[in-house]
DNA sequence: AGTATCCTGGAA
DNA sequence: TTCCAGGATACT
């Protein structure tokens, strides 16, 4: 389910929690959700937790971190009190000060142990964070290059552009008023550069609501909250409903398997 | 460039 | 019962 966004409103969270703690005890309840040997970070003291594409990365103090994908459905959920794992708790990191639960219904996401040579290198597979300088238009005219893919699916390849999923990806094609289905290299300069601006305006609104908790909500604060950026939606999930630009009904249409939505007057 | 697959659960 | 889901990857 999470996003940049949503990632980082759990790295901000997260950091002002546990950063300086220590790593009491790890439990598994699911070892597919981390296959690692707990043992080797037990003892561990946390540096920071940052977060690359839709990655969190608790950092600790030997060069070692966690690396942690929500996929879908994952959760991290943090509690000073002592709690009941939930049914769906796959993990419980124990530090000194509370307990860390990795909440992950559908079995996708995971926690793996990574030395900083492993964490290199499995970032280094990511394209320019957008928050970044190297997230230009330059950039994105070099990437969109000669392909014919289709731009919302570009949008969601973590090796172009990092931590875009499908709702921000929709959101931002219909701010920058883009048809999803546009073939990369047939956008113009200046449809690019209005992309880049609505990429940055989506993603910026997505931190300031506390990222989207959208139909089935699987997606919470670590204190357990809401997000409300869903309140805010201009077409994802708003199939049938009225463009609030132009009233044109909002469709749907499936994109490289994924729910796409559209205004089909505004989007061209 | 498409689509099958990993999973579970809620909605239609 | 079938379809759908904020992701990513391994295949045809």
């Amino acid at each position: 389910m999470p996003e940049l966004p949503e990632v980082e409103t759990i790295k901000r969270y997260l950091n002002k929690a546990i950063s300086e703690k220590r790593i009491v005890d790890i439990e598994i309840l699911s070892k597919k959700q981390f296959p690692d040997n707990p043992k080797e970070v037990i003892g561990e003291k946390i540096l920071s937790v940052e977060r690359r594409a839709k990655n969190l990365i608790i950092k600790l103090s030997d060069k070692k971190a966690l690396f942690i994908h929500l996929k879908l459905s994952g959760q991290l959920i943090w509690e000073r009190k002592t709690k009941i794992p939930a049914k769906s708790t796959r993990v419980v990191i124990s530090l000194n000060n509370g307990k860390l639960f990795f909440n992950e219904i559908r079995k996708l996401g995971w926690i793996k142990i990574l030395n900083q040579n492993q964490l290199d290198l499995e970032l280094a597979r990511f394209g320019p964070e957008p928050f970044s300088k190297d997230f230009s238009t330059e950039y994105l005219q070099k990437v969109f290059g000669k392909s014919a893919r289709p731009i919302k699916t570009v949008l969601l390849d973590q090796e172009k552009i990092a931590g875009i999923g499908n709702i921000y990806a929709n959101e931002a094609l219909f701010e920058a008023k883009i048809n999803p289905r546009k073939p990369v290299n047939k956008l113009t300069v200046r449809e690019i550069e209005r992309l880049q601006k609505a990429i940055l305006l989506v993603l910026k609104e997505g931190i300031k609501y506390g990222g989207a908790s959208a139909a089935d909500q699987l997606y919470v604060r670590p204190d357990s909250s809401h997000g409300s950026y869903q309140q805010h939606f201009r077409v994802y999930q708003k199939d049938g409903e009225k463009c609030q630009k132009c009233e044109t009904i909002i469709k749907r249409i499936n994109l490289g398997g994924r729910g796409t939505f559209f205004c089909p007057k505004c989007q061209r």
